[in-house]
DNA sequence: AAAATACTTAAGTTTCCACTTGACAAATAA
DNA sequence: TTATTTGTCAAGTGGAAACTTAAGTATTTT
């Protein structure tokens, strides 16, 4: 029995690092190769490529292999998780807003 | 001349830490004290403040000390920065998959 | 065939961050 | 006033994660 972590957590660790964040603003513009990914960071190929594979781990994006040359996208659907989740806290203390106004309403009537 | 952090990288980073979103959670259906939101957690009350400064420090969370109880409920406003960098992302690939249907069609009337 | 390109892989280093412990402070309860 | 509750602060530890270097592979160019 295989306990695999669910990807929400992976994206929200994926995003929570800057370069991985700016990498994802980049690939957003357009599909590139990895090295052309790289040219704005400063840091060694190899750093990028580890990076790279975080976010395909978590389903942000993908990479397909043509002879030498990595090419990477985002996958669209990568964030509806995130944008899930954030959507469901705000459902959730409205929810609770609401029936404190309702409350308050009530405790109006009474008066 | 001051270099402060811009919000949305402390946000990101807030909420890549698991323990620190089940916090957010947790505050999502009602404000509480420190230690009653420290208690299904498994670790140190300690820990939990330095959560929860992390939480402050970026906005999602306020807290409020009472006499010698400090009082913890999110910021409704919080996650909004975090939100609209996902719909920026969205727009941007989807303004990119809109020309590239216009050059798609192009390509189609010119046959 | 030789050289250059575009990664890939493994291993080591360093830096960061979550967490703990222990001592302390302030408010409240007994 | 003494004890308990509720949190605060500082310093240290351990482990994960970001990054580097160096050597290797596959593909394309010359």
């Amino acid at each position: 029995m295989k306990k695999k972590k669910p990807n929400i957590d992976r994206i929200f660790h994926a995003l929570g690092d800057p370069t991985r964040r700016a990498m994802v603003e980049r690939l957003s513009q357009s599909p590139m190769s990895v090295s052309r990914l790289a040219e704005p960071f400063d840091i060694s190929l190899a750093a990028v490529v580890q990076h790279l594979q975080v976010l395909e781990e978590c389903g942000l994006v993908q990479t397909e292999k043509v002879g030498r040359v990595r090419s990477c996208r985002i996958e669209p659907a990568g964030l509806d998780a995130m944008e899930q989740w954030i959507r469901d806290r705000r459902s959730v203390w409205e929810r609770r807003l609401d029936r404190l106004g309702d409350l308050l309403a009530g405790l109006d009537e009474k008066r």
